[in-house]
DNA sequence: TCGATATATGAACACATATTCATATTTTCA
DNA sequence: TGAAAATATGAATATGTGTTCATATATCGA
């Protein structure tokens, strides 16, 4: 097994945490496609300019995406394969539970 | 892309929230090796017996681990391999991060 | 420079949630 | 059956967190 001490789970645990919550997630699933400028994002969501750029706050500190701006506008893409890849694995276990039901 | 709607979204970021909270990926770590009774997942954390129990109810619900009675035990084990994939997965995207800093 | 567009931020609020403490429930064994 | 051991549960509390609303900041074009 690899090292992991208590603090390394705690990291750990905050990082799933981040997955934790709709909003977030599909904003990680749009960003798989494309980057794409916050307004953008509230749209497609249709959600509050407010709300997405609160999150986008979360996701950043949290290095799972990354800004770029482009004029006045801000594009975000995720930070590295990693994200996409965790998120796939987690939805492949959803869909495999609702199969099996 | 597979079938995602806002449903299966809501479902996988509930799915992501029960990994993020320390006490619980602390019981998941140590089911991983091999199934663990209440009080010896509480002595083997330093936790009390009624924390586990309350996060071991969670991660019931969540069909993340599944009970069994031995005498007056209760031995707790992952339910099925996906938890230790989506744990490793996750680990791994930590300590490659901390590597880089 | 001024107005418009795009994004970020702060405070307030409502709600969710983890822990603690006390106690209930279940099972075994004498 | 009754006590002890193992686990579960409920209420209370404190803390965390997502959204809303208002406003600040930054950039571009006229």
């Amino acid at each position: 097994m690899q090292n992991v001490n208590l603090d390394t789970l705690f990291e750990l645990s905050e990082f799933f945490r981040i997955f934790g919550d709709t909003t977030r997630i599909r904003i990680i699933q749009l960003l798989m496609e494309h980057d794409v400028s916050v307004n953008d994002i509230a749209d497609m969501l249709g959600l509050e300019q407010s709300v997405v750029s609160h999150q986008l706050r979360i996701l950043r500190t949290a290095n799972l995406v990354k800004p770029r701006r482009e004029g006045r506008k801000m594009f975000y893409a995720l930070d590295d394969e990693h994200i996409g890849e965790i998120f796939n694995t987690g939805l492949t276990h959803i869909l495999h539970k609702k199969k099996g039901k």
